[in-house]
DNA sequence: AATGAATGAGCTTTCATTCAT
DNA sequence: TATGAATGAAAGCTCATTCAT
């Protein structure tokens, strides 16, 4: 997140290049000051720019957070899709991979997991916030739910239910989020992944070897 | 969350008396504007008291807001507690209303939990809230973990592991939280109850019928 | 306008006090340096008080100027009723004491006047304004009219109409205020008097007497 | 005040085409926004030119502000030297035509009233807007009392004093303008003249025929 | 113990001006 | 001659905190 790229000249950068600047010096300065002490100053000090210049690009403060918010679902979104195309295609595969996706460096940074925390914390008084928010998971659950399908069937395993697993199979995989957000490090990627792939393992036995 | 109780005389009331009616209306405050948005104008109108009266009691808004988290935190242990206390004393029990309680309307309300999120959220810039947070489960953990344990021993289930199952339990409980904060209402106490009772029956098939 | 009376304490004045003091203050940083210059802190140092006082008493700087434009109006009329109560009641004397009051210290004041355009310049984009500067000469039209209808009749003047009268007076009374503001004080209170009350005896040859 | 002309090609425009261009959008902002409100980007995206162009053609806010005031007082100058040298020439007509044409379209249009007014409202506090605002009558005032001076000679007024005389006139004249501009409408630029028609009908009965 | 007027540091935002292109 | 991204001083406003009452 070197939220800097400071060789390129200070006047005359692409607005594209200014805006992403921007954005990762906001979530760098959320996962450092959380979200209530994120002053404007402190993201332009960060990326090395003048005060003016987030009304400049993002118009004000809150436009800012809504774009870093939607910054940080759509590179969720590309790092598990990213996953899904280089993992074989048999469903189990498929599925270790979308899960396991979760716990890559790109998404699981600690910086990251601070900053998803700190727009959680205001969803309930946010609905912009919370929108995008639930726009993380959507496309995530309906893939989850499609492959757990699959693999239901192949397996021929039953009395489980797509549905319900596939919350069951969120919510762990928040929880597990918010555990390495809390623990202060006792929790790691990989303890996360292990977890993870364990319960996948006790719930789909015949493919076992697939989760680990 | 009635954070009056007016029938006090708003004079001379007892020094925890009006630490708990402030506390109420930060937690009535922060649920509904969140975190960054709360003032101490805000609590203490809500109060029904005067502007200084805050720094009267809490010295600092810092205070309040740790010992707001604190009581939530005591709150939260109070009732998994007394769930146990009114629960037969067999392990499967016990740890059927252990994990049930998390989703009684007392700690479950949607005010609470995001309150709860609001205070997540600044966890990776406030050592302090880590801490209380921490110690939110640290009790809740231990108890958990003996549990599981005399569950395993009893039911002679073989291949699981107390210290990685805690893990997987709190987590998909921490989770099914969040997404009852953030699913707008889609998942309910009663669903989040459920797929954490399912998940238990799918660990513990010898004692199902305890969970559901 | 000594916007002072630094007399009082800093702390604990009436809100009456407070408020009066601010908009006197306000009064004389816009004749000082014009309606665009004046800034909060212009007008809070020259009260002798903090920053922060304005949005105390006035919510915002708009809700300031406004009220120090109402200020301004109810002083105007307060100034010409108390002129005609002093006044004897015969319609001659009472039309020039309505007439001369506009030519008192306390309303021709140079800062006064300075302020008075400074908001005539505003009239045009700001309907509030607008609709104060309108209601300044709503009712003392009315009397005029009045009055002079009365002289008329009294007088036998032929040919003459309150309604076009009241226009021109109104007219050349303002047009007499401006010339004062912008004369560099070639034009002083006393001539102003002088021209309106040799118009007024132009019209009223037979009351000349009472125009002087 | 079509502030555009954009049949000009937009680049490598005349100077003096781009600073009436300039001027006249800096007219339109301040009738519709104020002097306060009106902004370098109001001005210059009105004239549907960039940023930077006016500090390229005029230096700075402030001289562009004095030279549409130039602007406005030579346009006012220019239409009653129009309108004289339209009129017959005897002393009469001549100072009809020279008063009518204060009402004319062209000057006693809401929005450049506006506009005047605007600066007379930072005459005060604005040494330089105060002598382009006296300089205005100052020609104007000359003639004025010498058309005065030929008229009370040709009719052998008596008791008429041109200087008293062209005061009166001239405050009147403005005063008319501050009721257009305040009366939301109801003063119409006819009635405006009508007032001052009358008004010199009054003081000249033997040429009545000529105000009218 | 309680009030609420007052403070002032600190924030977001605006905008005239600069300057590389 | 013209652009428009960038600057940064200055403004209005917020709000935790103080303190006379």
């Amino acid at each position: 997140m070197s939220a800097s790229a400071k060789q390129q000249p200070t006047r005359r950068a692409s607005k594209e290049f200014r805006r992403r600047q921007l954005i990762e010096a906001t979530i760098y300065s959320i996962a450092k000051r959380g979200l209530g002490d994120t002053t404007l100053a402190h993201v332009s000090t960060k990326a090395g720019l003048s005060q003016g210049i987030i009304n400049l690009h993002f118009s004000n403060k809150d436009n800012l957070l809504t774009e870093a918010l939607k910054y940080l679902r759509d590179e969720y979104e590309k790092n598990w899709r990213t996953s899904l195309s280089k993992s074989p295609e048999d469903a189990a595969s498929q599925l270790a991979s979308l899960l396991k996706a979760d716990y890559n460096t790109k998404v699981a940074d600690p910086k990251k997991l601070a900053v998803w925390f700190a727009f959680w914390g205001e969803v309930k008084s946010r609905p912009t916030y919370k929108k995008i928010c639930q726009s993380r998971v959507s496309d995530y659950t309906k893939i989850l739910e499609e492959m757990l399908n699959s693999l239901i069937k192949e397996g021929s395993y039953e009395g489980l239910n797509a549905d319900e697993l596939s919350q069951t199979i969120i919510s762990l995989a928040d929880g597990l989020w918010l555990n390495m957000l809390v623990s202060s490090g006792e929790l790691k990627r990989s303890d996360a992944t292990h977890t993870m792939m364990q319960y996948m393992a006790q719930i789909f036995p015949k493919h076992k070897s697939f989760f680990q």
